[in-house]
DNA sequence: CAAGAGATCATCT
DNA sequence: GATGATCTCTTGA
């Protein structure tokens, strides 16, 4: 069933863990693909100096700013997409990054996208998953908690065992930099690193 | 295997 | 004018 708005509307940690083992389904008139997220990482408000959110309300982080469950996704380095879950209550600007995702479906299409044959490699890593999945600036902003497009879903099956690390790229945050806010499912091959 | 460079542009100063 | 919530390729041990 499509995870609601409600999900989202929790602490932005919470959410990151939960997120864990959960299936992420992105529908396209080419063909579905479904990767089940094995890593995550929270960026929890404006003090948050390694959330974009920290420079404040801008056209860039105008979506953080609003309702929950809808996709964050910008463009970083002038080359890979990076999507994002709002979370929180509207005003609180605060999103889950999607890391990495295990190929569950339509893996033949996501290989195809990414010139890449090797599961392991096909979505570990948030540009990668954006490539595989096709989720580009026209996703900006999506209500995954209604929409039909792009969306996470429970499947039901086991908690799973859960690890946090420092955040990856975020040298710039001073103190937030060090932060354990990043999560992944212990032992899964498809994070993008261990 | 590890380390380093380059790609390439929207966004902010 | 500088830089980034990344990735791939090349080089060298």
């Amino acid at each position: 069933m499509k995870i609601q708005r409600s999900f989202y509307a929790q602490p932005t940690i919470e959410v990151a863990r939960q997120l864990l083992g959960k299936y992420l389904v992105r529908k396209h008139p080419v063909g579905t693909t479904v990767g089940k997220i094995v890593e995550t990482e929270a960026y929890v408000g404006p003090h948050d100096l390694a959330c974009h959110a920290s420079k404040g309300r801008t056209a860039r982080t105008e979506v953080m700013f609003g309702p929950p469950g809808h996709a964050y996704v910008y463009f970083i380095y002038g080359v890979y997409y990076c999507l994002n879950i709002v979370t929180e209550e509207i005003g609180h600007a605060s999103a889950v990054l999607i890391r990495a995702l295990e190929p569950i479906d339509g893996v033949e299409l996501m290989q195809k996208r990414r010139r890449v044959e090797e599961l392991r490699k096909l979505a570990s890593g948030p540009g990668k998953l954006c490539l595989a999945m096709s989720i580009d600036k026209a996703l900006n902003g999506a209500d995954m908690s209604r929409g039909s497009v792009l969306y996470v879903e429970d499947r039901g099956g086991q908690a799973p065992k859960i690890i946090a690390r420092p955040r990856v790229g975020v040298d710039y945050a001073d103190k937030w930099k060090d932060k354990p806010w990043r999560f992944l499912i212990r032992g899964s091959e498809f994070v993008s690193k261990p």
